[in-house]
RNA sequence: GGGCGGUUCGCAUAGUGGCAAUCGCAUUUGGCUGUAGACCAAACGCUCGCAAGAGCUACGGGGGUUCGAGUCCCUCACCGCCCA
């Protein structure tokens, strides 16, 4: 039995986009929804209630830097993630699988994990190179800590083993998330391992007595290639697991088709999650084609460095223009930020380096894109989906 | 009156013979997609140019030495400290 149930209230015709309600241990979850990334057990500048009070359902936590800081075991004495962080609902963690990509390929150079068809990768310059922070082998990683240099070494068990103590109700298999310029063969190879991981976190997870109130999440890996990102789905979707992930790299233009090669293969009644993705287009693209939650740093990481979404698209409050604008990053926002400041207050907090700053941008951005998220389930039950994105597009540049 | 020390792009600084000239802040503009990110990058004398670049004007004022001066010499002004 699966301590995760997913019910699909509608579909989208001619699609594989669909609303649904996926309940969990600690609550219900609208799908779709944009889970909101809370890193270190804390979504930046933000307390539980004003993440709760902007419509958030879910927050995410991720395994690494929780096992580095405070350590996963603090918070299995604290109770769990829901009592350490005073946070009333549904939770997930990720495996670290990310940090072998962010600590590992990503820090030699400029890659991101989206590249741009068009744009090519610029290697950094010698002096400003870094060593890598991530060693992969096929039993694991080594992780070099970024906090104090100590040596860790992440298995999928261990991964999971964190997982269980942080006591997340959804959780992720251990995996690797390639850069988006691996070679075709190192894309296999990477697949290859992280689909013996993914059995091994099942296998793992299994024997636990966790598996009863903690969902496992399989990952689809395979980058920018249609081939492998086909395999990869067939294989994670033949194993146990009570949901998905889609993770790892991606070309820009097309992650709607891959997520769409992905969706085909998985199973229809269980939830998809499509990691790290969160750009508006990016949203509408991934319900379309059948994905159920999306979890992403954008807008609470560009909230705090200035940039706020808008319906016309993003703002750098830093801009000039902004310093006498009296008016409410948007007119019609019915987020707290909005209905009760303006753009020169907060433009003057940016610049003042005040730490509010950060708290009503992220307020704003998080709401601008949970609400948008939740627009999009609306105009599936509505039947308007299609009306609603070419509408919305329209005016988002 | 005398003796030191200082005056460099908005502020604060580096620079002792080859410099449109360092660092920081500020300013302007970009970027950020499972968070080593309240971060990072670029521009920042003027004019023309998309650019490479070209031209002009510049290190308190004036004069001098030198192929060449922010840097050396003389002088004036202002600021600071000390002695009378």
């Amino acid at each position: 039995m699966s301590p995760i149930k997913f019910k699909i209230e509608k579909k989208l015709k001619g699609a594989l986009g669909r609303a649904g309600k996926l309940s969990t241990p600690n609550g219900d979850i609208l799908t779709p929804a944009f889970v909101t990334v809370g890193t270190k057990a804390t979504v930046k500048s933000l307390s539980p209630e004003q993440v709760a009070n902007l419509g958030a359902q879910v927050i995410l936590a991720n395994t690494y830097h929780l096992y580095l800081q405070p350590g996963d075991k603090i918070i299995k004495k604290a109770g769990g993630l829901c009592k350490f962080i005073n946070w009333k609902g549904p939770t997930m963690t990720d495996s670290g699988g990310f940090q072998v990509f962010s600590l590992g390929e990503a820090m030699g150079s400029s890659v991101s994990k989206i590249a741009s068809g068009k744009q090519s990768v610029t290697e950094l310059p010698i002096n400003k190179r870094k060593e890598k922070l991530a060693k992969i082998d096929e039993n694991g990683v080594k992780f070099t800590s970024p906090i104090d240099g100590s040596s860790h070494y992440f298995t999928p068990e261990k991964s999971i083993e964190i997982q269980h103590n942080i006591g997340a109700d959804m959780i992720f298999a251990f995996d690797e998330c390639t850069s988006s310029q691996a070679s075709y063969e190192y894309q296999i190879k990477a697949m290859e391992r992280t689909h013996r991981w993914a059995k091994r976190c099942i296998d793992y997870h299994k024997k636990s007595k966790n598996r009863e109130k903690q969902a496992l999440f399989g990952i689809v890996q395979g980058g920018k290639f249609s081939n492998l990102r086909k395999k990869s789905a067939q294989i994670i979707a033949s194993m146990p697991f009570d949901g998905f992930g889609i993770g790892g790299s991606f070309i820009k233009e097309d992650i709607d088709a891959s997520v769409y090669l992905v969706n085909k293969i998985l199973p229809e009644d269980k939830p998809r999650h499509l990691l790290g993705i969160g750009e508006p287009i990016d949203l509408f693209g991934g319900v379309e084609k059948g994905v159920d939650l999306f979890d992403c740093v954008a807008p609470t990481r560009i909230a705090r460095n200035g940039t706020l979404y808008t319906k016309k698209g993003k703002i750098n409050i830093f801009n000039a223009k902004y310093k006498q604008d009296f008016k409410p990053i948007e007119k019609d926002c019915a987020c707290y930020t909005c209905k009760n400041y303006t753009k020169a207050y907060i433009a003057h907090l940016f610049r003042a380096k005040e730490i509010f700053a950060a708290t009503l941008a992220s307020i704003h951005n998080l709401y601008f894109i949970v609400n948008l998220v939740s627009q999009i389930r609306e105009s599936i039950l509505n039947n308007n989906f299609y009306e609603f994105k070419k509408d919305f597009l329209k005016h988002y540049l």
